[in-house]
DNA sequence: CCGTATCCCTCCGGATACTG
DNA sequence: CAGTATCCGGAGGGATACGG
């Protein structure tokens, strides 16, 4: 982590930069973001092959989730006026960008989940402490 | 963004994994979680300077969320039972290294947040045009 | 001081049906 | 094929009041 911009106890003061960046934070915590944007990392796809690749996604949520990305700049949506209609899914520079930071984010809960998990067993059976001596 | 791990489309099969890995990123992305990480990066706290610190935040959501973050073993509770009670909080070191790819996310974020705004902005006009030529 | 409990409301997200 | 529209249940999250 970088000392020289949000990290840093000296702006924290600045909370309109917290709020602005957790716009952001919201979109990579959303529940098919990051997937989505995994899947278009090896290239661009069709509205259906990325529906049939996740699997468990609703035709409303993926179409939301591209809608937002799309919003943000993150992907690109293209068009091909044929019958029956070709719509392909692309990442932008900036979207490729943030494949990097995610990326990063991705691997370290893939290091570590097994670490999460068993806390979260030896928490939940701490609390559940109904039986003990 | 590391080959080997689950970005690979080799192990995109194993959906089981991206499951896992998503509860971490649920965690990430919720409302208050990052920034409690944040504020605890420079030492531990108690809990009502975590809450003035962060200002706009519930008692009920702060308490959440430290317990979430604890159940994960990301922070420590550490109770003192004095008069009045005093319990503070510390990241423990998976929480630590948690700082660092999500500083990094943050710093992405940071440094695009123009570029997000603006292709919102651009988004947003090009789809509220029912005034045009 | 440090929470928990309750109420309440909004938004997320799934199922289904329909359109271009 | 690529969506939109509608309905609906449930989780998220704020306000307030109360307990240890």
């Amino acid at each position: 982590m970088q000392e020289g911009t949000m990290t840093k106890p000296g702006n924290l003061h600045e909370t309109g930069g917290c709020q602005r960046v957790n716009t952001v934070l919201s979109r990579i915590g959303d529940k098919w973001s990051v997937q989505v944007i995994m899947r278009l990392s090896a290239g661009s796809l069709r509205f259906n092959e990325l529906k049939r690749e996740i699997g468990n996604v609703s035709q409303k949520m993926l179409s939301a989730t591209l809608r937002g990305l799309e919003r943000d700049g993150l992907v690109t949506r293209s068009v091909t006026p044929s019958v029956p209609p070709r719509v392909d899914y692309a990442l932008t520079d900036l979207g490729h960008q943030l494949l990097v930071p995610v990326g990063a984010l991705g691997d370290w809960a893939f290091a570590n989940i097994d670490a999460v998990e068993s806390a979260r067993a030896a928490f939940d059976a701490a609390h559940s402490d109904a039986a003990r001596a």
